[in-house]
DNA sequence: GCCGTTTTCGGCCCGACTGTTTTCAGTCG
């Protein structure tokens, strides 16, 4: 029973716990333990082995949800769900997802009308059952259908960051041709440099008046790129934008805008213990600033259940966190896990820059799928002001990308000790181009070049492409060999996840990490937006135990070197500094921590 | 169901928008 596991059957048990409508913090209660869980690297069942460390350590898990977590591990089944089930009709999931449907309207579909699935659903409101029920009218049996016949359309996956990132610069420019926007922001999970993006959210400040946010509003409705308005009222407005994905608009005044950024900024997770934390400190935070609670300023009593007085902090995020003894916590850590007891120790990690990548490890040309040449190439790099690169065309083993066999490899390497040659004509050389290698690890285990073509590489990338059904513990081994060679400089890719396409092969991830860290071989953080390969757990758990990591772009054209940017996020999100990243160092630098045994000794 | 130098019981983030309502519940983020 792995930990993704014991997180599926906890967020079962949460559904259908909102479902029975039970208290909703019993029901946050196993959503929280879910997401940890499903976050977590180090393995439960592991866990429960070493003594060192029992469930109730973990946060948010306490001696009933640990005694659950037990019995799942020891027989796999967890009673209560089960019960759970026999009580539920299966169909009700897929209701509850329908946008607009919680726990009490389905309730009330399943209770009043019998209705089990989404086609019953369907058909219930076309015979205009629905609109009879209590709280139902004729508009909430209208919206029903449109989103059961939305949720059937094309696929809803969530965006990649790069793919949402280009409509939020495009959208940006626009609404800032609208006078009445003072300041704009994009915020949400794009600000926080989730790999995936579910919907935009952006922040306007206006001058306050209703005229003005209803302008900046209509500005938004006329972006040639809607397709519907989802709802509008006073400050708020939704909207259907490029391939599909929500729009979220947001106005506040210039003396809430901090406020409002970090509440619109998230996640949930973190807002609820930010807001926790403020009430701890009889404070309360909103989007609109930071109040003292009623009760307990002493300035006597007032009539108001709830803040009281005038806002403490509000206008920059700063002074939000200011407010309840904290630092600013950079976006990216902000997903509710340890960035608390870090800002209150003042531990946060000062976060991997852009600015301090120096080289990229990873990238291809003509000579195998690459669709610019090495000189094409090197240039962008130089114009990018890379220090050095690696260029690592493929293996023999990937056919399809004409992958190199030794004696192209060696002609390759030879026009590369040539290039090198010209760049140091004039002096010192803007550029190093190291001599590298994308070797493919074989189904039956070794590598598709041998070691003494190896041993005159400057650069070693092994990656997994083939065989990637094989079982977990047979990809394991191949993984491990690959690192245990002493001219692997880095672990391409090492999951071989593809988000929204493929899974990531089933691999120990925690063994491979151990094998990186016994024997000093690097892992990528592959910054293609589609891999971001190692995960931000992945490399978390990875630094943890002292691996250092390398950010490479995996470059196949002259353009894929831009996206660093997004290998960057990923590392930020993991809470890696530019000491923890191989490729922040100088050239020299970086030789010298590489492996013994390795290349470039 | 979790959690605690104010609490081991009684709290648990907070507000906008909509639709169906004669004042608010449900849903969402």
């Amino acid at each position: 029973m792995t930990n993704v596991d014991i997180a599926t059957i906890l967020s079962r048990v949460a559904d259908l716990l909102e479902f029975k409508a039970e208290n909703t913090f019993r029901v946050r209660a196993y959503r929280n333990a879910a997401h940890t869980i499903g976050n977590m690297v180090e393995s439960l069942a592991r866990l429960n082995e070493d003594s060192g460390r029992s469930l109730t350590d973990i946060d948010g898990i306490g001696a009933d949800l640990a005694a659950k977590i037990q019995v799942l591990l020891n027989t796999g089944r967890l009673p209560l769900l089960d019960e759970l089930e026999k009580a539920v009709p299966s169909g009700v999931f897929a209701i509850m997802r329908v946008p607009g449907l919680g726990p009490k309207k389905v309730k009330l579909l399943v209770d009043q009308l019998g209705i089990d699935s989404l086609e019953g659903l369907e058909a219930a409101c076309r015979a205009g059952q629905v609109q009879g029920l209590k709280g139902f009218g004729e508009k909430t049996q209208a919206a029903i259908l449109a989103a059961i016949a939305f949720a059937k359309s094309p696929e809803h996956s969530r965006t990649l960051w790069n793919d949402a990132d280009s409509t939020v610069q495009i959208l940006l420019a626009w609404m800032q041709t609208c006078p009445q926007v003072h300041q704009i922001e994009a915020a949400g999970s794009w600000r926080r440099g989730r790999d995936t993006v579910g919907d935009i959210d952006i922040l306007v400040e206006c001058d306050g008046t209703r005229e003005s946010a209803q302008a900046v509003m209509n500005h938004l409705h006329e972006w040639s790129e809607i397709t519907a308005v989802l709802l509008s009222g006073d400050t708020k407005t939704s909207v259907r934008g490029p391939q599909e994905i929500q729009i979220d608009l947001r106005i506040v005044e210039h003396a809430s805008f901090g406020a409002a950024l970090q509440y619109f900024t998230g996640s949930k997770e973190h807002n609820i213990r930010l807001r926790s934390r403020a009430r701890d400190r009889g404070l309360t935070i909103n989007e609109y600033g930071v109040y003292r609670l009623a009760g307990q300023g002493e300035g006597g009593e007032s009539e108001l259940a709830g803040k009281v007085g005038e806002s403490l902090a509000g206008k920059t995020e700063g002074d939000v966190y200011r407010a309840v003894g904290l630092p600013w916590i950079p976006p990216e850590l902000r997903e509710g896990g340890d960035e608390f007891l870090l800002a209150e120790r003042g531990k946060l990690p000062v976060l991997v820059t852009l600015a301090d990548i120096r080289g990229d490890l990873h990238m291809h040309t003509t000579a195998t799928d690459g669709t610019a040449t090495l000189g094409e190439m090197t240039r962008a790099a130089i114009e990018r002001g890379l220090e050095y690169i690696a260029i690592t065309d493929h293996g023999k083993r990937v056919t399809m990308a004409h992958g190199l066999d030794a004696k192209h490899l060696l002609k390759q390497w030879a026009e590369i000790d040539r290039l090198n040659a010209s760049l140091a004509e004039d002096g010192a050389p803007s550029l190093v181009v190291l001599k590298g290698i994308e070797v493919d690890m074989l189904e039956k285990g070794g590598l598709d070049l041998p070691d003494d073509i190896l041993e005159q590489a400057d650069w070693v990338v092994a990656s997994l492409h083939y065989g990637q059904s094989q079982p977990r513990a047979r990809i394991t081994e191949r993984i491990i060999e690959a690192i245990e060679n002493p001219y692997v400089s880095v672990i391409g890719h090492p999951t071989g996840r593809l988000i929204n396409r493929r899974q990531a092969y089933d691999v120990d991830i925690e063994a491979v990490i151990a094998a990186a860290a016994r024997t000093g071989t690097f892992l990528e953080i592959n910054a293609n937006p589609w891999r971001l390969d190692l995960n931000e757990h992945h490399a978390a758990a990875a630094k943890q135990a002292g691996v250092k990591l390398v950010i490479s772009t995996d470059a196949h054209a002259t353009s894929g070197l831009g996206m660093m940017r997004c290998g960057i996020l990923q590392a930020r999100r993991a809470g890696l500094e530019s000491r923890d990243i191989a490729n922040t160092q100088t050239l020299t630098a970086l030789q010298s921590a590489m492996k013994p045994g390795g290349a470039s000794r």
